[in-house]
DNA sequence: GCAAAAGTGTTTTCATTACACCCATGT
DNA sequence: ACATGGGTGTAATGAAAACACTTTTGC
């Protein structure tokens, strides 16, 4: 099978970092490998590109594999490409990451893996391949994007609380933010609407809820406030 | 000759965005393709990466085949893949960025290029290949790292004045830089050495001369000062 | 002595930070 | 009634912006 052996003397895979968010920590979707290299092993979802395929392409389509997902926010981040950092050839990847609303996802188990998990960032300390630096440089990329940009609420239910926000911005970014603050700074960008609606069933004082809207922030942008926490 | 075809189903290249600054404007080294696809046309330099070879050092040799230098700035920016970007085959490419002193360039005329030139960026308008895109989005990058870190440095002599600094950022950022505050705020970070020595020869009063000290920077760094213009 | 760029501080303005108490709900 | 997180404003601080004149050199 010669294509077989084509492939890996010349081939390119992506592999996606998909982020999200339970409330409390940072997560990422593993795969844990059903066969060699690495087999039995928590790896990153990835897949060879096809030759007809683009590269966004198929990192949409390990996306939807995986999570059913389409049309959610998925960026390329860099390209991993050491000579040896496949054991079986040379494979360079194109890693990718993704940032979606943990509730909406129903994994499947996709063939290639034994079993898929959401697992804590902070409590993963090896990955098959190179992949812990794929999910370090990631994460990295994700932290300035979450600065500059608003790509946080990408984690987040449509309709969320100034204090959920504000708890994912701090558990990303590792550090405390001060409650008045944060609400001024995000309130005053003009770039959420106010539901007038109340979170129910807690027991203490109802949270209004805010959404998102792309709209506003266009608007804003063109008038020349800046977004950044 | 299968090899040939079997590279072309599935091959990777880098494409290297050499920028120079020559005092006035912001430039970019081109060859002129020797033959098809794209024979006469402008484009990057850069070389299909061989089998064994890692993808920076593969970047590596694209410069130094150029312009005989090594040890530069040089990062990775963006892999471009879409299935029809080269007409031949299948090729994705990964575009690095490099940052040189323009002076101590000898260019060589490669084997793969009937000329190589400097042209200022904007003065670019179509090159071969999607080489424009490529462009394009080294020079958001550029422009986002030198808000945040002294990489313009990479593209003065050892030797520079503040005017020649600040002349280099607005350039870049395209957009005027107050003198006093400029020179307030780069010499406030403590990471240039006043080398008390002046220019020579100018038909003005000539101007100090400073160098970039790393290791000053590293300390500054250390002690929380933020990089940024 | 004139042209050309170098060099230099202060004031104003605006954004960021620090900070503490009352409110609404469930149990 | 108490525990829990929700919600709110002001003063102090520090950083960024605006701004104009004197100095040194070559010609």
């Amino acid at each position: 099978m010669p294509f077989q052996k084509d492939i890996y003397k010349s081939a390119f895979s992506v592999d996606n970092i998909i982020f999200g968010f339970d409330g409390d920590e940072l997560k990422v979707l593993l795969i844990k490998r059903s066969q060699d290299p690495y087999g039995g092993q928590w790896a990153l979802p990835g897949d060879i590109v096809s030759p007809d395929e683009d590269l966004d392409a198929a990192a949409e389509r390990v996306l939807k594999q995986l999570t059913g997902l389409q049309n959610v926010y998925l960026e390329q981040v860099y390209t991993f490409g050491k000579v040896d950092r496949h054991p079986r050839g040379r494979v360079i990847t194109i890693a990718y990451y993704s940032l979606i609303n943990i509730a909406k996802v129903k994994i499947r188990a996709a063939s290639f893996a034994e079993e898929v998990s959401w697992k804590a960032v902070s409590s993963i300390s090896t990955l098959a391949f190179d992949h812990l630096d794929i999910m370090e440089t990631c994460r990295t990329r994700l932290r300035q994007e979450l600065k500059l940009r608003p790509v946080g609420f990408e984690l987040l239910p449509e309709k969320f609380t100034l204090t959920e926000l504000q708890r994912l911005y701090e558990v990303i970014l590792e550090q405390d933010l001060d409650k008045r603050n944060f609400r001024k700074k995000i309130l005053g960008m003009s770039i959420l609407n106010s539901l007038n609606e109340y979170q129910k069933g807690v027991s203490h004082r109802p949270a209004m809820l805010y959404s998102f809207d792309p709209e506003k922030y266009r608007v804003a942008t063109e008038q020349g406030v800046i977004f950044e926490i």
